[in-house]
DNA sequence: TCTCAGGGGCGAT
DNA sequence: ATCGCCCCTGAG
């Protein structure tokens, strides 16, 4: 395995915690799928230290380095938060977590299985269509399974789909794939001028991509640190802790939380949520 | 064995 | 604007 210094990252919530499912840990490794690679990475008991590797085609550091933003300084992300005793209290508690920059159309595809599901649930059913239409690389012996590439799940006789368990989400993901392998001009078009409110209502123009899903592709898969995705329970959470209205909707709380948290509030997200998650 | 909710969104009213 | 329903799984 390759080392590189690492600054203390909390890797088990950022690796485990939901915002990507793309992650396992097994014997203190944690092996994940990251576009055409498997990653292997593992942590000395200081969080100082990163080893890592890369299979099938090894030593891809900048597979390694772009995904874990490594030279990013989150000390200066954690300077635009705003004093709450929340946000500080959680980072004094589990140090860093990053926001993972994950590939923007297995992001979109992965999160349309999200709907009415929970964290495991979504777990299993990617990766019982990994299995089905994933390249196999074997790491330390054990299978793992990419995830497709997106004119394969186009293509899929839904049948396939549905054996993975993906119930009624997986009309929303084949139709998906196709519209993106039908749109690569203008995905082009919007990488070149990227835009928050462009990708938004692009995002917002599938089938199966409400408010919700659409903020946790700009974050997780277009590196939009700014949105702040809402479930029910983020919801049910900024109302009782911040003392927002009962009644308030999701974009009047999307942008109260905007104004709040600042330019990175997508970021104090992942802190605000896993501190309140832990000691309620 | 059975019911039901689980990190939403759609379509019909 | 509100309200069933979507498919499947595991918890209780």
């Amino acid at each position: 395995m390759n080392s590189i210094a690492f600054p203390k990252i909390n890797h088990e919530i950022t690796l485990l915690g939901g915002q990507s499912f793309a992650w396992d840990k097994i014997n203190e490794n944690y092996y994940g799928f990251v576009d055409d690679y498997i990653v292997k990475l593992q942590f000395d008991d200081n969080k100082e230290v990163l080893y890592w590797q890369t299979y099938p085609e090894n030593d891809r550091y900048d597979i390694v380095r772009d995904y874990l933003l490594i030279n990013l300084d989150i000390d200066n992300i954690h300077k635009t938060f705003p004093t709450d005793k929340y946000l500080q209290t959680s980072i004094d508690k589990f140090g860093k977590i990053l926001i993972l920059k994950q590939n923007f159309l297995e992001t979109l595809i992965s999160y349309l299985v999200t709907p009415t599901n929970n964290i495991p649930s979504i777990r299993y059913r990617i990766r019982e269509m990994n299995k089905r239409l994933g390249r196999k690389v074997v790491v330390d012996d054990i299978e793992f399974y990419l995830f497709p590439k997106i004119d394969q799940i186009a293509e899929v006789p839904i049948d396939i789909l549905l054996e993975s368990k993906l119930g009624f989400h997986a009309k929303f993901m084949k139709s998906a794939a196709q519209k993106l392998v039908k749109d690569v001009r203008d995905l082009e078009q919007l990488q070149k001028a990227p835009s928050i409110e462009l990708y938004r209502s692009y995002l917002k123009s599938f089938a199966g991509i409400g408010d919700k899903v659409a903020d946790c592709v700009l974050i997780y898969g277009l590196g939009y640190y700014s949105e702040f995705p809402l479930d029910v329970w983020g919801q049910r959470i900024m109302k009782k802790y911040y003392e927002l209205d009962e009644k308030m909707k999701y974009n009047d709380m999307r942008k109260w939380i905007r104004l709040y948290f600042g330019d990175y509030a997508g970021w104090a997200g992942q802190y605000l949520f896993e501190y309140i998650r832990t000691t309620k």
